[in-house]
DNA sequence: TAGCTATATAGCCAAATGGTGATATATGGA
DNA sequence: TCCATATATCACCATTTGGCTATATAGCTA
């Protein structure tokens, strides 16, 4: 689990990536589309491709000749789980909101 | 903002500085009290250290000769709210219940 | 002041990272 | 079958990273 935290964090640390997930963030794209904003060759998308989907961030689909790409969020999950323990240093009101919550009967969870 | 990003993310990206983190979760500590568990030179511990500090997610201070560490939380509130733009990608409840708070009126901030 | 403790810094090295241009591969269409 | 399009992979290069040992620096104590 701390190989694929690895993983994951190292694929967030360039802005680049960072981009192309928020481009995901909003749909299916081919690589060309991925590629378009930025003055990057191909192969060089190509690879920040490999490092998100090894990561688990995204994955490929085929469409013809083309290999979509889509968000794949359980491993931004998988971040957001680690990050929530640290929540309480930052969030005075967390834990009290928590335990509120905890009592409430008016939302679920479906 | 984008470097802030990088920077945390990066620093985040590797086991002994997250071992560290998780440490100074527990309180302020010294640099060979954050070096004891790891089978590393105290110069490594020293550069994951700066690594840290760099990215803001901790604090060097100062007591006789020796320079503890304490968290910072700014820096993990910074990603967590990166985060959170992803946050209903996975979390299917997640904006009914944002929802449903924005209307609660039994729960406060201060 | 001399020496001990805590930590930082310097210099070095191997491996990983992020980029490139050139080329290989897979699919659909003429 | 031949070609165009979309993408992956290869070989290479410069920079960054993470480790080491050796040494410097700062504060305490005798």
């Amino acid at each position: 689990m701390d190989d694929k935290l690895d993983a994951i964090f190292s694929a967030l640390a360039d802005p680049t990536r960072r981009a192309i997930l928020a481009r995901l963030a909003t749909g299916k794209a081919t690589v060309a589309e991925l590629a378009d904003p930025f003055e990057l060759s191909q192969p060089a998308i190509s690879k920040h491709l490999k490092v998100l989907e090894q990561a688990g961030l995204i994955r490929s689909g085929r469409e013809a000749n083309a290999r979509p790409r889509v968000l794949e969020p359980a491993a931004l999950k998988t971040i957001a789980d680690w990050i929530a323990d640290y929540r309480r240093f930052w969030d005075q009101s967390f834990d009290r909101l928590d335990d509120y919550l905890s009592k409430v009967q008016g939302y679920e969870n479906d």
